[in-house]
DNA sequence: TGGGCTTTCCTAACATGATTAGGCAACCTG
DNA sequence: CAGGTTGCCTAATCATGTTAGGAAAGCCCA
């Protein structure tokens, strides 16, 4: 019985790829298992259960989408900025659909209250920095920035946009130039 | 054997109803047949598999929805539209979790092209012939529309919103009244 | 080098869910 | 009320998730 060497991280990795490859869904332990050569029960010593399991590849992909960000955003400011981070989120969702997926599964408390979930929060304010906008607005404008982010590419890799004209990269360049336009003129009065 | 009197409709409501109780994850075959008691295998008589119970709650929550917000949005115009339209939509969702989340299930090609999307197209169009918008921005907007309305409602029903100041309605109104600004002086040039 | 400890993976077993095939009885139709 | 249809059941199979306990692989130290 050679030993594979699982770990707690190795099969989070792994089923970061996995989801990429057949779906978040399906990406279960019995699947894992097969992937490493293993008996599913041997999985049991390194990860709780399969909710814990996901909630590990979520949290992995939140952190590595927060890397992303912060390179991404780093050195600028203004719309280059808002722009940056616009695509990295939609690019990492083409890309890494199964990932995607997984920042999206449902977190208990503790586990979101965890570094990557900060950090966006925190990504968003410094875009916003540059548009000077007070509180509370700043804060509506935040969740409003995280809704069309995460709204679009959701709609968009469900194949929202894909039987009609145009193609969503128009459409994403257009609502980006509408944003920032907006971010810039933002009512302060009801 | 008394008989229970199923049917394909009464499993779909059934469906939605326990969706909203207990999840639509959990909303399974063998629960509903928990609920009606009667035998699992009794089920397969109505529906086709579990997929196919699930689409067809999706798509019942989908018609629903459309007939809330169209008969919402009848006789306003503008802003007023608007804003009817985006309350039915959050108002759908916060009251009926479950057949929110069913809105959400992946539909494959057939079930897509039913009714329902349709409608939700055309309402959404419908909302922004008081703003004016030549195309191709109006496909923007409706893009942009459908990605705010169903990020927002997605991240707060995710509990996104839950632990900070300020409150969600408030993020909301201002939201909605920003939308309604930006609508009005959309930029048509890059 | 080899004995013992720890860790890793395995076997075995059970629960729950999805699904199919085939049977009997309840209802409708004439 | 006889005959056919339909609705629900029994029985069986398979996949997944999960727990408990065993055996052996690798590490530590004499």
């Amino acid at each position: 019985m050679a030993r594979v060497g699982l770990t707690t991280e190795g099969l989070i990795r792994a089923g970061a790829e996995t989801a990429d490859e057949i779906g978040f869904e399906r990406t279960t332990p019995t699947e894992l298992a097969r992937r490493f050569g293993v008996k599913t029960a041997s999985l049991y010593s390194h990860v709780k259960n399969a909710h814990d399991l996901k909630t590990g590849i979520a949290l992995f992909a939140l952190e590595e989408l927060a890397d992303r960000a912060s390179e991404a955003v780093a050195g600028r400011a203004g719309k280059d900025a808002l722009i940056a981070f616009a695509n990295v989120y939609r690019d990492y969702a083409l890309e890494h659909p199964g990932r995607f997926a997984a920042t999206r599964f449902p977190l208990d408390a503790e586990a979101a209250a965890s570094g990557a979930g900060v950090r966006h929060a925190q990504m968003s304010r410094a875009i916003l920095r540059g548009y000077h906008l007070a509180e509370p607005h700043q804060t509506h404008a935040v969740r409003l920035l995280g809704s069309v982010f995460s709204g679009y590419v959701g709609l968009e890799t469900a194949g929202g946009f894909s039987h009609s004209a145009p193609g969503s990269q128009e459409s994403w360049t257009e609502i980006l130039n509408a944003l920032d336009a907006l971010l810039r003129t933002w009512p302060t009065s009801s």
